[in-house]
RNA sequence: GGGACCGUGGUCAAGCUUGGUACGAUACGCGGUUUGGGUCCGCGUGAUCCCCGGUUCGAAUCCGGGCGGUCCCA
């Protein structure tokens, strides 16, 4: 503990300090608890979990509606099968934990905690695809991996065992392959967009693409603290791993063919923590309605003897909404007062609080704040659910908006390696032109607090002007940011 | 990989310089009071002071070693 830190309920953590900030918010939040005694290992707890369990519901939802089927794949890899592609060897090796022993014995078979799936899947593949009716082979699963990584370890955004969906497909030629990676980009796609966090989509230069790929698609989103945070990442396999797990079929010819792969994984770590920290405010998470384990809460306002008017006017708006199918919670404990309720509640970032208290009780009225702007509303019990719904989506447009304008404000253009300096400093994510060799790359890496993230996939960028390093003729417009 | 800092109830912490088993806040439990932005009062529970060793009549405090954690820089 760094003991300089004083968090008590009455002294919230202003989100200038984001580290501090993000610490007390995921402890008080119930979100993540760190302090499981294994370093890079943390506890997912109720709400946090809860908010967790519906990003994964509606990735896996839009996988399964495009073909993906739901699998579980062991945590453990033969050493023999995690050492057949080069490539994938040489970037996980140096991260990866080891089982050695089992009860007494030493193993003659050592056996790896997955880092990753691909060499688990491959095997399988090979035995389920004969002919090439038999693909494409499209399977998705949630489940944790391990990596023994960096002692910069930081809860949701780096860990050593994290939770995530990885998608792996088998594919007849190089091209159902690409069609494969656009449809995965817009599964990614549209739980972001939902979440309404803003992002980078990028594609990686050669030096830093997923071991084994072609090519990598990442999506790159900012952080309060100035880095970059990849929530997910696509990738063109090509034939690499094909050819070293052998998985060829018998073509519509009758000739022996090679298969392609795409691999792809969605880090839910790392999205619940941009969620929280995209959106949040002063007052702790402000969540979109679509992820809030409650949407609403019902803070019923009780005067000594007039408790029942409020409460049983609470039930009744209670029992409306949720005949709505909306999530609904009425926090009737009287051992609370309501301002106590208000911080409990703006702290879990419940999208729309109702307060009763006989005034409305006594004349059909309901006052709504909603978490985003705290501003208040009052109206007649009968417009009551349209209200919501109507909250719900201003809510909703309002965060996608000012997460979408804090990106836009945070990209800046250099063209020297001044300005560059200048724009790291103030931890932004800057654009450069780059001439794509890997040396400047690596220089640049040298000179600055950041490095080459990639050049744009969503949208075709052109240089306009040399390469900020070697002062060559620029190919590419590359982005250059910290990192986690 | 390099460096800095830190380890005391669930959480946040004072005490350490100058050795005498620990101030307080918050949380939690009980009772009462209150309830339109963190009510107030009383009582109570809760700490192997990270571990091992050393010095000492006596160690949270001093010394040595270990373990763990946080942050910064690469």
């Amino acid at each position: 503990m760094t003991g300089n830190k004083s968090s008590t309920k009455k002294e919230l953590i202003a989100k200038d300090n984001f580290s501090e900030w993000y610490d007390n918010v995921l402890l008080e939040a119930k979100i993540v608890d760190d302090r499981y005694p294994v370093k890079g290992f943390s506890v997912y707890t109720g709400w946090g979990m809860s908010i967790a369990k519906r990003i994964i519901g509606m990735l896996e939802e839009k996988l399964e509606e495009n073909g993906n089927e739901p699998m579980q794949f062991p945590v453990v890899i033969p050493e023999d099968s995690f050492q057949k592609e080069e490539d994938h060897i040489e970037g996980f090796s140096g991260e990866v934990f080891w089982i050695t022993h089992a009860g007494n014995n030493e193993l003659e078979r050592r056996l790896i905690l997955r880092p990753t799936s691909e060499t688990a899947i491959y095997p399988m593949f090979k035995l389920w695809m004969r002919s090439h009716q038999d693909l494409p082979l499209r399977m998705h699963q949630t489940c944790n991996v391990y990596r023994y990584e960096t002692k910069a370890t930081r809860p949701l955004y780096r860990g050593r065992e994290f939770l995530w969906n990885e998608g792996h497909t088998a594919h007849v030629d190089y091209d159902d392959a690409e069609a494969e990676v656009r449809a995965a980009i817009e599964a990614y796609r549209s739980v972001y967009d939902r979440l309404g966090l803003s992002y980078i989509m990028m594609k990686r230069p050669e030096f830093d693409k997923f071991a084994g790929a072609d090519y990598s698609v990442a999506f790159d989103t900012w952080n309060p603290d100035g880095k970059v945070n990849q929530i997910g990442t696509v990738h063109q396999l090509g034939h690499n791993f094909a050819k070293a797990f052998d998985l060829t079929y018998e073509d519509a010819d009758g000739e022996q063919a090679t298969a392609t792969n795409t691999c792809y994984g969605m880090g839910f770590g790392r999205t619940l923590a941009a969620t929280i920290a995209h959106h949040g405010d002063d007052h702790g998470l402000v969540l979109p309605p679509i992820v809030a384990p409650i949407q609403v809460v019902i803070i019923p306002i009780f005067f000594k003897g007039k408790e029942e008017i409020a409460l049983n006017y609470s039930k009744k708006l209670f029992d409306e909404i949720k005949a709505a199918g909306i999530r609904v919670k009425l926090d009737d404990d009287n051992r609370f007062n309501p301002g106590d309720k208000y911080f409990t509640w703006e702290m879990y970032g419940t999208p729309i609080r109702i307060e009763v208290g006989p005034r409305e009780a006594q004349n059909n009225k309901v006052t709504l704040v909603r978490r985003d702007t705290f501003e208040k509303t009052q109206i007649d019990e009968s417009e009551l659910i349209p209200t919501i719904q109507g909250l719900f989506e201003s809510i909703f447009e309002n965060l996608r908006a000012k997460d979408k304008k804090t990106l836009d404000n945070l990209i800046a253009d250099a063209y020297d390696l001044d300005q560059l300096k200048t724009y790291m400093d103030s931890r932004m994510i800057v654009r450069i032109n780059w001439c794509g060799d890997p040396d400047c790359a690596f220089n640049l890496k040298d000179m600055v607090s950041g490095e080459i993230r990639g050049t744009r996939w969503d949208v075709e960028e052109k240089p306009t002007g040399n390469c900020i390093m070697c002062k060559e003729e620029a190919k590419y417009v590359a982005y250059v940011s910290r990192t986690y």
